[in-house]
DNA sequence: TGGCTGACCGACCGTTCGTTCGGGCTATCC
DNA sequence: GGATAGCCCGAACGAACGGTCGGTCAGCCA
């Protein structure tokens, strides 16, 4: 029978988001056990006691980040609808997730493939990418999408400006989730220019 | 008198090339001074007879990509003409250069802020930032950006789209760095939509 | 031709890394 | 109240780290 004999001090996850914290900060190389000891107040050796290693608290906390973003694609506004309103959809819902799930999230995009979890994380990435490209594509072919631009570098630059967001992002900056994903949707849909100045070819 | 006495395998511009590629490959942290020395074919030890360690070797890399995007700045077309004129050219010079010396701004663009370099690489890109918010701030008070997005807010995010350029952009990939450029100044001022069917209000 | 110097190397330094191990403490169960 | 199991600790491990040191070797100049 599983019983609580002392009180622990933490649940996995509470010393998972205290580590993804510290792997964000200084990056995951740069962070030793004993940073993470030192700011979780444990001994190096007492992490070992609620996980196998350092790699399973990174394994851990990009897997969060990948099942975040992943959820967005099966809701029922990813698959429905016109192709662009797919797409808005994805574009909105994936900031929401990304301010709700920051640290996994922010982890998972600064992966960069040196470990088997690292991998494992970017081409998972990669299936994010894909499943973008061919909103984008369907959006062109039907028509609401404009047909000058490659479908493959705009879905890149979205995506990245979407993912950029972690990079500054802070929850008590004055910007709220919703304004967040107004302005990413606003720009990426109908961009920076005043209504009635805009311009419909692509060289000036 | 200097004078050349053995030809030198390297250079230093050249070593540091490879360097730079490696520290970008694997993070600079998580590449190691042997690792270098494999990729350079050289030593550890010869790598010290052209720089005093590793953390120079990063330092000068991101000075490199500092300088780079730095002189875009003073260019003519980044200090003369309307707000938005000059905004289109920063940007669009931001990605030819950004281009042409992909590895340099990449490393700089990855920096922590863990070494006294990396702390100096990310107060010049905050310069950087405040100078294109207060171009993007003019270009609404001009009248020729729309005035219901915070500035702030949208200097990041085109700043953002910008800089993951780094994140997968290749030479060698098909797509030329005049095409990128004009991706992104289309995307950053009339966005996705196809022409006639743009939406001049935020919420849907 | 012989000394000098720039370029490079092999061996090794002290430190820090991630990880292991044996044991101690404490709250619960029988 | 003894046994048990969960939680945590101190000490130490081998490996890998960035960096140092003395020396070798090739080519130029006096």
């Amino acid at each position: 029978m599983v019983v609580q004999k002392r009180p622990a001090r933490y649940t996995l996850d509470a010393l998972l988001e205290i580590c993804v914290r510290e792997f964000i900060e200084r990056g995951y190389d740069a962070t030793s056990m004993e940073d993470l000891a030192r700011s979780a107040r444990l001994t190096k050796s007492s992490i070992y006691h609620h996980v196998s290693g350092k790699e399973e608290l990174l394994r851990l906390g990009v897997a969060r980040g990948v099942d975040a973003l992943f959820a967005v694609f099966d809701e029922e506004g990813s698959t429905s609808g016109r192709a662009v309103e797919r797409l808005e959809h994805v574009v909105r819902r994936s900031a929401d997730c990304l301010v709700a799930h920051l640290p996994h999230v922010t982890l998972l995009l600064r992966v960069r493939g040196n470990t088997e979890a690292e991998r494992w994380a970017l081409e998972r990435r990669r299936e994010l990418d894909r499943r973008l490209t061919e909103l984008v594509q369907a959006a062109i072919e039907e028509g609401d999408l404009r047909g000058d631009l490659d479908p493959r570098t705009v879905t890149r630059l979205v995506f990245g400006m979407l993912n950029s967001v972690t990079e500054w992002y802070r929850p008590d900056g004055g910007v709220t989730g919703e304004q967040l994903a107004d302005a990413l949707v606003a720009l990426s849909f109908d961009g920076l220019r005043a209504p009635g100045r805009r311009r419909h070819s692509l060289r000036s």
